[in-house]
DNA sequence: TAGATTGTTAATCGATTAACAATC
DNA sequence: TAGATTGTTAATCGATTAACAATC
């Protein structure tokens, strides 16, 4: 993590005003008051201007934020300037969604490569994206500096991708296998498992 | 939400320690105290204390928890002794993905089908589960009596299904498409969007 | 100037963890 | 009985929100 004093929610909420921010500099609007914005995303304006002051100050008092500016300001805090160089291992059903997402297709993910195990699948393309054979998968991290991984690949393989992924050097772990997978203190590993978020939200049905 | 006092992070985690009961349940083990339980799965053993706390008195002063019977409590809490209806509403990539996990298919959710509007899908089946056209979407969920729908359409489609899907009685909604939709106040509505799990991870690689 | 809105401090809220009396 | 572990109260931690002086 890069600073442990900024909440990963804190993140997650920049992604959005960054969102927000691109629908507002459509039309002809120069500024925009932090509970202007909050009110559109339905987040509190002391949370937006507490979220942007981890990082700055962006605004002008009495008049609120320049949305070129700030929309400028939150895609160099967020990385957007620079490339990210991602691979996806697994090319199955949720490989192929995620890949097919538009929105996974942005300037600053630059997905180098997917890799499976299927004779069938290697060699073809994904929504304009190469699979490769999970063989290559060391070389290819390492040749094409990738700094992140995501893994959809089924529960059983999961750990082996991930210590090879980690081996070969990627930190940066976005995990979609049911599994709790073990990796050292310096990597960050993000599961997200789609099956728990259905049981959780069963219990909430009456 | 059935109580607003119980976090949803703590039913997550219920989840969690009966999976690893189950496990446990597996060798010959009887009885559990809540830290070896908490070591296994990472988890405080206070907090796992705390959790079970909202809904009862589970163990054993002095000799801790009997894996049978707190296993048994926790499939009651979480409902796992009743049965769900849910439908799939979008059989592309990811909606394919979550019906071929196979921890999807566990007693108490009952997958009644999945629905879509492609000619060539309808009528075939994924991983043993009928894909409708999504014109028996209404008639089908009052038909059930269906409880949870699943989200797993184009962002751009998203809303209207869900509209429809509320209209037909559904509360409680597992929404994947990258869109911020507006429900009924009475409806439960949880989004997972993958690709901002993405960006905000992204943050975070060096 | 008067009005508006920032940036930040203080207050609140909620969730996690420590501590421990009760007790098997 | 002595040791272990619960259930719960109190303490801690962290995140969200309210409030407001500073100021454009």
């Amino acid at each position: 993590m890069k600073d442990k004093k900024i909440p990963e929610a804190t993140i997650s909420r920049l992604c959005i005003y960054l969102r927000e921010l691109s629908e507002l500099a459509k039309n002809n609007i120069i500024t925009i008051s932090s509970s202007e914005l909050g009110e559109r995303i339905n987040i509190n304006d002391a949370q937006i201007r507490r979220d942007l002051g981890y990082f700055g100050q962006f605004g002008v008092t009495g008049s609120g934020y320049n949305i070129i500016e700030l929309k400028a300001a939150l895609k160099k805090i967020l990385g957007k300037d620079r490339v990210l160089n991602v691979v996806v291992v697994g090319a199955g059903h949720l490989g192929t969604a995620l890949m097919s997402y538009p929105r996974f297709k942005q300037p600053g993910l630059n997905i180098v490569a997917a890799f499976d195990t299927s004779k069938e699948k290697i060699g073809r393309q994904i929504s304009n994206i190469d699979i490769l054979d999970i063989k290559e998968l060391t070389r290819e991290i390492k040749r094409r500096k990738v700094a992140m991984g995501i893994i959809a690949v089924p529960t059983e393989n999961a750990q082996e991708v991930v210590d090879t992924i980690v081996e070969a050097g990627v930190n940066c772990i976005l995990n979609f296998a049911p599994a709790a997978l073990n990796v050292p203190e310096n990597v960050n590993l993000k599961s997200v498992d789609l099956c728990q978020e259905i049981e959780t939200l069963s219990y909430f049905c009456i």
